[in-house]
DNA sequence: CTGTTAGCGCCTTCAG
DNA sequence: CTGAAGGCGCTAACAG
């Protein structure tokens, strides 16, 4: 492999002629800067980035922290914090959290003894505390779908109790009354904004919240429908339940119907986060969007303009959850 | 940040012996050790991995190049390479080639100047020719999803033709005649080694090959939902359709629900993948498995055995695929 | 505008 | 078993 000295060579010139014509980042007239491409292009030159990094203290990769890589959500924020990284030509590590207090902080370790240039971070099982005191650190961090009053300007979220809202305030407009809830783990902070957005908008209507109508889930497909038959089972009156999230409310939907009931005439489902899978199964679900990919998008963002100084990005930092009506909420008879 | 130096100066011995002792390939006495790690531990020290990197010509990442990162298919993957390379200390660095050969291309080039050890290639659009060539590089390689004979101790993949065959075995076994098949996007190979099996099977119980009934879809719910409707409008008699992934099947159900025919009483479905999610809607898909985790795995065991000389592991390179059936098919009456 | 000269933090022979 | 010394490939003052 060729190196920085071979082209300096070639080309009759200095290595800081080289690395000059390469950073460009200092003038270097014309015709020698066109031998030092012409050696570069014969010798197939190729920098090192490890050494770049050494020298200049910059490693030019930024990690990224999430749950889980698997799962309908992660991957669209993925998707765009990668594109809009090796645009930039930085290039991304991950790690994964899988919502555990120790292996969350492990993958923060992990990713700063490997001199990322920037963090961004999805944490769940991690204190405020602990963010906040990390967020003193020299390397800049940006936290996804968190929201910290201490550190707000390094927090990019969605509205999540406003989307609590939205969905219940849908499913009350059609005339439901009785109403059960499948929330998401508690611990998770977006988990009781959701709820909160909830039983803001029973408290408008003048519902009571009936807590043996709320079931609290884990979030996957196989927990929706662990919650439903739990519903079922109380014999209480319910027209319209409302997800915490999609996967749930696909899951709660399936045992719905195979206890015979339809979808949305005897029973409504709203979910929540817009996945793309219960789009297309019927009934099509009602649901709130949850940007993530957006979001992904403005953290990449953020890293591009704070670290490495890119001024053109425009940055959005919280963002607002929509709702999107489709067949599986009816009004109510 | 603490270096090598402050260490050794506390430790009162050599920069050499502070290096040994934290890769402890030569022998250090207890007591030396011991003062090493004692002033480590004071200090705060820890390694600067690029440094490492430079002076050892190994920079402990592997990269990882996937057709998206989104999805319910690279997810699980990634997962499954995350921990078994994190767990030995490797970091991954990730790169997304969207099934454009050029994407593709930029991708490999980017995680080479990126000075990975090894790379790890599920690529599709990029030629056979072009992937023997890149494997001649001093950069080892491993490839997923994707046999080449004249690298086949590099290929981790899945028997599909053989998935094929069975899920459509399954299918004739009920007594169906009148099958559709919906197809994934034909340039790729896993695509028409599935549709190979499919035709096996049709032969094997002499039924003949409709070519009017095969539709090439986009491995896309939606596409799914598109195939099924040009099915329908055919006007053929078809009493089980045959999809060449789990995503399609599930767009496809979707239509002929809307339809009014019922599945699998009136029509019998089958996917391919065992994705989570179809196995928690009504009906529950039957389908085909695509270990794609394990074959995640592998490769990074792969990586860890020839890369990093690690000899514990076990590699498997070739999966079968396995049938589950669920509810989505039934006899034909 | 260009060359010289120190390092960046660590690994790895080579002696002892 | 341990220390000394020379890089790894590149960047960044500092001169000129």
């Amino acid at each position: 492999m060729a190196t920085i000295y071979d082209v300096s060579v070639m080309a009759g010139v200095s290595l800081a002629t080289v690395s000059r014509v390469m950073n460009d980042n200092t003038k270097v007239s014309d015709k020698t800067k066109q031998k030092v491409l012409d050696a570069m292009a014969a010798l197939g030159y190729r920098p090192n980035t490890i050494a770049q990094s050494l020298a200049s203290n910059r490693s030019n990769s930024v990690g990224v922290l999430v749950s889980q890589l698997d799962g309908p959500f992660y991957g669209p924020m993925m998707t765009e914090i990668e594109m809009a990284l090796r645009s930039a030509n930085k290039h991304v590590i991950i790690a994964a959290g899988h919502s555990d207090e120790k292996q969350e902080k492990d993958g923060v370790e992990f990713l700063m003894s490997r001199g990322c240039d920037a963090l961004i971070l999805d944490v769940e099982a991690v204190s405020d505390e602990y963010l906040i005191e990390l967020s003193k650190a020299t390397t800049p961090i940006v936290f996804i779908n968190r929201y910290i009053d201490a550190i707000k300007d390094r927090c990019v979220y969605l509205e999540n109790e406003q989307g609590g809202f939205i969905a219940t305030e849908h499913i009350l407009s059609l005339g439901h009354k009785q109403l059960a809830y499948i929330s998401g783990p508690l611990f998770k902070l977006d988990v009781r904004d959701r709820l909160k957005g909830h039983k803001r908008a029973l408290q408008q209507y003048n519902i009571p919240f009936d807590e043996a109508l709320c079931y609290e889930g884990d979030f996957r497909e196989s927990g929706g429908s662990t919650a439903m038959e739990h519903l079922l089972s109380l014999n209480k009156p319910i027209t319209a339940v409302v997800c915490a999230n999609d996967q749930m409310a696909s899951g709660a939907i399936a045992v719905c119907l195979e206890h015979g009931l339809r979808v949305p005439e005897d029973i409504s489902f709203i979910g929540y986060d817009n996945i793309p899978f219960p789009q297309y199964i019927s009934p099509k679900l009602s649901t709130v969007s949850n940007p993530i990919h957006e979001m992904g998008k403005m953290a990449a963002r953020w890293v591009l303009q704070q670290v490495y100084n890119d001024q053109e990005v425009l940055i959005e930092r919280t963002f607002q959850p929509e709702l999107f009506i489709r067949t599986s909420t009816a009004p109510i008879d």
